[in-house]
DNA sequence: GTTCTAGAAC
DNA sequence: GTTCTAGAAC
């Protein structure tokens, strides 16, 4: 039986930041990127191994049927007899004719697979990684990802070239994930139905960061919701046991700081939407396909608010070119397809579609909003004006412009302005209303006279 | 994007 | 005294 670490032992959700990169130093084949993981919640999280096996092979079926490209592994390091035995059949059960080399079920110590698979491992994560790397890793975490603690995500983070992981076990990348627990001994507990829905997302987590790391682009991991703020308590739990446990580890080999994610925490929010819709739950993400992602806005302005993404990466309507036509044109059909079907649930409400001229979010988004703007989240002048001003285009204009001069520019200190004007009535000739108060009184008498 | 809060407006 | 706004912090 293993002995568990008594640095971990008080984690909740416990992170298990096994999932591990590695790229074959001695390899003479074409370069082969390999992730190394466990079986993931079953030993410290106490999930059913069985369903947790069934879980773990569906999403990698899934990741491997629709990504066959030949340069990247997939290996399972267990030494748990049982996790190896329920991975193992059921992968046999479900692998149809998948390569075997895509995925590989071995009985080992993750960090003691140098020689045999060109991965390192251990189930003394926290204490093994710090010996090899030093106990800035978590500090580094944490500088990346503020709040790295939501149940499910995953939080890539670089090894250094001069730490020991990477010059003797060739592991470039640590990746981090905080799977569920099931312990009623550990904080944070989650039922078993609860469970499996994250330890899905845990699995799909990993893939996606595996796949963004892999094609050399930024993994974004959602960010913590301040409604749970028990969520960081797993990581914080982790680390701050760990770094007390490796006093003499090689502190000095992270010591050139990694580069940061692209800009501050907040303005992010949109890229996992973009990244891995299948990962939010269908209260978050309205649907999607290859090319656009429809989620509810989050802090809706009105009765009906949603946003309409394009998967691809496209900052904002500036970054548009006249190639992008026909993109704006098929979010342009989303969000007519979004407005008939709420429509016909309550003819009452009107819609506009569009973009703000300046987000405040990375990420183009098109807003499809009703017109009522009856909502406890409409609180401030700013949003009204971002919704009834000229800084509220309609997705007609900028596809116009976009056809007609091939690029979108806007004066932004005019557009700045705009927001701060007075309120003004976006039905009636009413103007200068007094305050956002007396502004909701008469949106609600439009409302009922409508 | 939101939250928080000092101080303006009433 | 309470309501509301606006600007900084995140």
């Amino acid at each position: 039986m293993d002995k568990r670490p008594s640095d971990i032992q008080q984690t909740s959700s416990f992170p298990d930041p096994l999932a591990r990169i590695s790229k074959r130093k001695k390899e003479e084949r074409k370069q082969v990127i390999r992730l190394g993981f466990p079986s993931i919640s079953t030993s410290f999280g106490e999930f059913p191994i069985d369903t947790a096996a069934e879980i773990g092979c569906e999403v990698i079926k899934e990741f491997l049927n629709s990504h066959n490209e030949t340069d990247f592994e997939l290996i399972l390091i267990e030494k748990d007899t049982k996790a190896l035995n329920a991975f193992d059949s059921k992968w046999r059960e479900i692998k149809n004719d998948l390569d075997d080399l895509k995925f590989q079920i071995k009985n080992g110590n993750l960090l003691q697979t140098k020689d045999e698979f060109g991965i390192e491992y251990t189930n003394h994560l926290s204490k093994q990684i710090l010996n090899a790397v030093g106990s800035r890793l978590p500090e580094e975490v944490k500088r990346l990802y503020p709040n790295p603690g939501i149940v499910g995500e995953a939080y890539p983070v670089s090894i250094p070239n001069d730490s020991i992981l990477h010059k003797d076990e060739g592991i470039e990348k640590v990746i981090f994930l905080v799977s569920p627990n099931m312990n009623p001994s550990r904080s944070n507990p989650v039922s078993f139905k609860e469970a499996k829905e994250l330890l899905k997302k845990t699995y799909n987590s990993m893939m996606n960061a595996f796949l963004e790391l892999k094609s050399g682009r930024e993994y974004h991991p959602a960010t913590t919701k301040k409604e749970n703020p028990q969520v960081k308590s797993a990581f914080d739990t982790l680390m701050k046991s760990s770094s007390q446990s490796s006093t003499n580890s090689s502190e000095s080999s992270l010591k050139r700081p990694l580069p940061k994610l692209g800009g501050g925490g907040w303005t992010n929010v949109l890229f996992p939407y973009c990244q891995r819709p299948e990962t939010f739950p269908k209260s978050e993400v309205y649907c999607y396909d290859d090319e656009s992602v429809i989620i509810y806005d989050k802090y809706p302005k009105a009765k009906k608010h949603l946003l309409v993404i394009p998967r691809k990466r496209i900052d904002n309507i500036e970054e548009l070119k006249k190639q992008d036509l026909e993109l704006i044109k098929k979010l342009k059909e989303k969000g007519q397809e979004i407005i008939e079907k709420m429509k016909q649930e309550n003819p009452k409400l009107g819609f506009r579609m569009g973009f703000h001229v300046i987000q405040s979010l990375k990420q183009l988004h098109m807003h499809v909003i009703s017109q009522d703007f009856i909502s406890s989240y409409l609180k401030n002048k700013k949003h009204w004006n971002s919704f009834t001003t000229e800084f509220f285009k309609d997705v007609e204009e900028i596809e116009k412009k976009l056809e007609e001069q091939g690029y979108i520019k806007f004066d932004k200190a005019y557009y700045e302005n705009l927001l701060k004007s007075s309120i003004n009535c976006h039905l009636c000739n009413m103007k200068s209303i007094k305050n956002i108060p007396n502004l909701k009184e008469h949106l609600k008498e439009h409302w009922n006279k409508n």
